[in-house]
DNA sequence: ATGCCATTCAAACGTTTGTTTGATTCTTTC
DNA sequence: GAAAGAATCAAACAAACGTTTGAATGGCAT
């Protein structure tokens, strides 16, 4: 029966534990993980509070669930664009930086709902929240080093104190650009023509760029 | 009585108060605000769990006056130093760029405990919390206006928004790398030779100002 | 149809939270 | 020194939280 494929009731296997991890990150990406109950996200999503516990185990468990749901791909797609730099060629720096930040702003580009994962996302770069960088920290060092080691070979004569602060740098720059957008829009009303994000991420491109190179 | 003055038991007027805010401060720091209970300040501070609400209201408001009483001068600070730009001058962006991160890093030169008042303001600066942006967003508007015009002046090329997102990139660097310092230090043991942020500071700063200047 | 397993459900659990209360203690003022 | 006011205290409050429970419900193979 191909009609079986798409069930319509909520009953249907894997549905609850879908929408549980959408709904999820959508509350968590404009008011944190903590203001978050369990309670709203049900409420939400239409489905029963104790579904959590029965799906996640626990709140904390589907916060990771959900953090390494958008973290995780991220950080992949990082390495996998790093490792096809080419030294000899022209502008390896610029190649660098777009294999760090691409991959974020890539997220949106499938779907709809934009500002969702580019909020979420921020928040995990640039989490203080213990429990989320307890799980970002275990990609991070590696993510990192990566990218020290390819800021390297680009710029011969850069130290590594250098180069980990400018990694610091880019990560900051995009996560706090990325997740004030809005309030960006809302305060400059009008002056600015940014309907996408691509202005931003060009700006951001440059001035990247140039500061890598910098003494 | 000149005795008088210098009160030492616990009852002493503005004593308690001022016990709170440096507790508060030091458990924000470190925790964030949601995570720290008002049960863990006052034992800390040696103080009843009643003062709170006795001597702010609510833990909200203690919220706010911990961060108003970090975030208040620095930017008072930063509008001072950037009126006295002379324009005319030599690099001025230069001194544009050490009007807004001055103000921060000064946080701890009169005084011992570093870090607390960094991931403090740092918390402050890019903090995902409603409550906390609240109080930011008062006072940051005036902030970044003033220094987009600064900006303007400096470089007559630059369009509007331009400048809005070169001071949000700078914005997030020197708030994530302010934040991340200690795990920076932690990751590449012995390697990092910063036993003071000064190497920080500067790398910052020369990051920033080639940025400022990009296309 | 029947038994089985996964899932959903309403309800309650114990804990922790911020807040409030009313009595008590100290300081200040006359 | 006694009255008045400010500050501290132990105790309790109601609300919200994450979690657990045990029964009810669904699909599915036999």
């Amino acid at each position: 029966m191909i009609a079986n494929e798409v069930p319509l009731d909520g009953r249907a296997a894997g549905l609850t534990k879908e929408r549980l991890l959408v709904v999820a990150g959508e509350l968590f990406a404009d008011r944190g993980f903590d203001s978050v109950s369990l309670r709203m996200i049900t409420d939400r999503a239409n489905v029963n509070l104790a579904s959590v516990n029965y799906h996640f185990g626990s709140k904390e468990e589907l916060i990771g669930a959900v953090v390494d749901d958008i973290v995780r791909p991220v950080n992949e797609r990082r390495l996998s664009l790093l490792s096809l730099i080419d030294y000899t060629t022209q502008d390896p720096i610029r190649k660098i930086i777009h294999a760090f930040i691409d991959p974020v702003f890539d997220l949106s580009d499938s779907g709809n709902d934009d500002n969702k994962y580019y909020k979420l996302i921020s928040r995990c770069i640039a989490s203080r929240d213990e429990r989320v960088s307890s799980i970002i920290i275990k990609q991070f060092p590696e993510v990192l080093a990566q990218f020290v080691s390819a800021l390297t070979k680009a710029l011969p004569s850069i130290n590594s104190n250098s180069a980990h602060l400018k990694i610091m740098f880019m990560a900051g720059a995009l996560a706090h650009s990325l997740f004030h957008y809005e309030n960006l829009l809302l305060i400059s009303e009008g002056r600015f023509d940014l309907n996408s994000t691509e202005v931003l991420k060009s700006e951001l491109v440059s001035f990247l760029l140039t500061g890598m190179n910098a003494s």
